[in-house]
DNA sequence: ATGGAATGCTATGTATTTAATAGCAACAAC
DNA sequence: GTTGTTGCTATTAAATACATAGCATTCCAT
């Protein structure tokens, strides 16, 4: 399997291994940050209920990134599901905005579009 | 070239085409948020200096996360090098928060370890 | 205890993405 | 015309993700 990202050591792209490196490239791999999200909004899931969230995610995708998140301290797995840590919480509160301003992005970028194709 | 998420339209791993999940996608690629970090960080830069910011990006992979981040609408070329638009600034400002709590989170993480190990 | 249903997850084969490296075409200075 | 910088492409290999099937375990009703 992938190899885990850890702050303070050897990161994929980063010798020096600075905390930001080490989440981006934790975050930066298909559907981490899908999972964050769904797993915060939606509360405490199963394995199915999570996939069901995340619409199209492979379970062998949702496992890695499940062990992934696990192993940084986000995500801990109790009888009946999983469920976001506190530091999990607190990445999902500062991703959080990224919702609202995401919309704000998608229409100027569809006003963009407009302008361009017709 | 890999299809460039857009809000709106249908997105890897979600046919509504909700705007988080469009931009989830763009970043969730490698070194989507460094180089929007880099790039900000350092103001407008040439692609080989953004390059030497990313320590070990391949060009072709920095070409790729260029493109599609201008297609996003986050960063613009003008003569003499990259620059972030508005978007690509906000955006930055929304992850700078990123930055802080990553390194309480790898303090707590080093802890964990040292724990689990010693 | 047997049948079903839900659970978490692995296995497998394929496709996509990223990496690593070399190198080209355009331009500038000398 | 040589040398250096620029932005970028080509190529080949490795890593990652996808899609699907299916297994082992647990639960519950019968």
């Amino acid at each position: 399997m992938a190899k885990i990202p850890r702050p303070g050591k050897p990161v994929r792209g980063s010798k020096s291994g600075v905390p930001i490196m080490a989440l981006f490239d934790l975050l930066g791999r298909r559907w981490a940050m899908g999972v964050i999200w769904a797993l915060c909004k939606n509360g405490p899931c199963t394995f199915r209920e999570l996939q069901a969230h995340c619409e199209s995610i492979s379970p062998a995708v949702l496992n890695t990134r499940l062990k992934e998140l696990r192993q940084a301290g986000l995500v801990d797995r109790k009888p009946g599901g999983y469920v976001a840590k506190a530091d999990g919480y607190q990445l999902y509160e500062l991703l959080a905005p990224l919702g609202a301003w995401s919309k704000g992005w998608a229409a100027r970028l569809a006003k963009k579009s407009d302008r361009s194709s017709g």
